[in-house]
DNA sequence: CTCATTCCATGATCTACATCAGTTAAGTGC
DNA sequence: GCACTTAACTGATGTAGATCATGGAATGAG
């Protein structure tokens, strides 16, 4: 293993905090529910958003924090997670540009249910949850896009339920992997590389297991040839391979 | 325990398959999302919805199925459950009368991802998908509530997620029967009752355990005085105790 | 470069829970 | 009422995976 490559990943580490604003209005037309929009509407969308630029690991809001906007990631990555009092905590997900998070129900939840952190150099878009509102009571077909991705959402959470009830912990890594490569993975030359920085511990939080096993099973992956890893970054060989594991059941 | 009482439960055994026009009026009108609708405006929604009667155990959907409705519960309960290849079963959830299942995203999901049963004699009402985007299309405010129960779902899932993830199962189980007293729970003379069938069976598949463990959890809660419970049914009589469990993490 | 920090790997134990198995009790139909 | 069926209880045993503990490698700071 001489040859083994240290950080394949292509993290723009761009020293601004904010993005530039050709950047910010490219990403609000990229975001999903707003592509429908004409180019006055998303100007007038646009006017209502502010940027915020976050380091790592710095948080954007705290689980219990009382709801006062909606954010739509910028650039960057952002990690939505869930605290445990012992500390367990569960990462939900990685979020990507043009994704949105925070509150957005109509009938506007007191509190978020989740903290929201900065997993790389990131910057946010942000609107008040009065303005995202007013906008989603202009725009129907708005409100329909958002209903898409919540049920979206939704499928995938009942998923991860399933999963973490019936499925072992290496069918379930192996699953996120699938996930994770369909959402960051960019093709590389040997298998197709998980473009974001992804630690054991990571792994073991979206999976409800602990970094050592995390590891050992990663390891024997690896070891499989089903995939490459080194500190922080997986690039996935075999995706059928890890397929069938995942949906594997001991009878 | 000489005196304990027998099924307890007050489920209307009526024959009837249909639920009667009155019945259905009236659980149309009491669906949160169409409470804003006028009076007119109910009634050719009304049109559209065609009533069907399901014994206990029957399929209303399977899952894989191509999605054809949108359904409303009339009467009775509707179980929603993932399946697995080995046999182990996800109850995801117990619908009762108001709430509604199947498809409902305005982009349209190809096939359901869960299958829907008839847990009691059950009436349901059901949409064509085409019919319900319509009724989206032209109520907005229609949209924006459907858009809520969406994302208290998504909360729910999500809560359900971090407790497989980081509560045993004790706490997961104390959990899960607080839940399903604050949605079926009825207040009697010793504790609230859960007013819904309940086998051991559910609770397992509720809570990712089996039923062996789901017995003894409960057996042990029982002991404790926290809960009464019997064949198929559970009444809790502790609720601030079920809540520090349901809490309690070890460390 | 060197040191310090963080991440990863892997062995040795321990335990919560699944699995297997047999008994008891609550409903149900005749 | 009695026989039959299904659900619940409970003991014995096995095991996936958590926990504890240690050493090694990649990265970053000075």
């Amino acid at each position: 293993m001489t040859g083994r490559r240290k950080s394949p990943l292509e993290i723009d580490v761009t020293e601004a905090h904010m993005c530039s604003v050709n950047l910010r209005l490219h990403i609000l037309s990229q975001v999903p529910f707003f592509a429908g929009l004409s180019q006055a509407d998303l100007d007038r969308v646009n006017s209502l958003f502010n940027e915020q630029g976050y380091a790592p690991h710095e948080t954007i809001y705290f689980s219990g924090d009382a709801v006062k906007h909606m954010f739509v990631v910028a650039d960057g990555r952002v990690r939505l997670m869930r605290h445990s009092p012992s500390g367990k905590d569960v990462l939900l997900d990685i979020l990507t540009p043009g994704e949105f998070f925070g509150s957005f129900s109509a009938q506007g939840d007191e509190v978020y249910h989740e903290t929201a952190q900065a997993h790389t150099q990131t910057c946010v878009l942000g609107i008040s949850v009065n303005d995202f509102r007013a906008i989603l009571e202009k725009n129907p077909q708005v409100v329909l896009r958002v209903l898409d991705i919540t049920s979206a959402r939704l499928q995938a959470a009942n998923v991860r339920v399933h999963q973490l009830s019936a499925l072992p912990v290496e069918g379930r890594i192996a699953y996120l992997l699938l996930v994770l490569c369909a959402k960051f993975g960019k093709p590389g030359n040997d298998g197709v590389l998980i473009q974001t920085p992804l630690a054991r511990d990571d792994v073991a939080a979206m999976t409800g297991t602990t970094s050592e096993t995390a590891s050992r099973v990663m390891s024997q992956f690896q070891k499989d040839g089903l995939i490459r890893t080194g500190r922080q970054w997986v690039a996935v060989i075999d995706l059928f391979a890890l397929e069938e594991i995942a949906k594997a059941e001991i009878s």
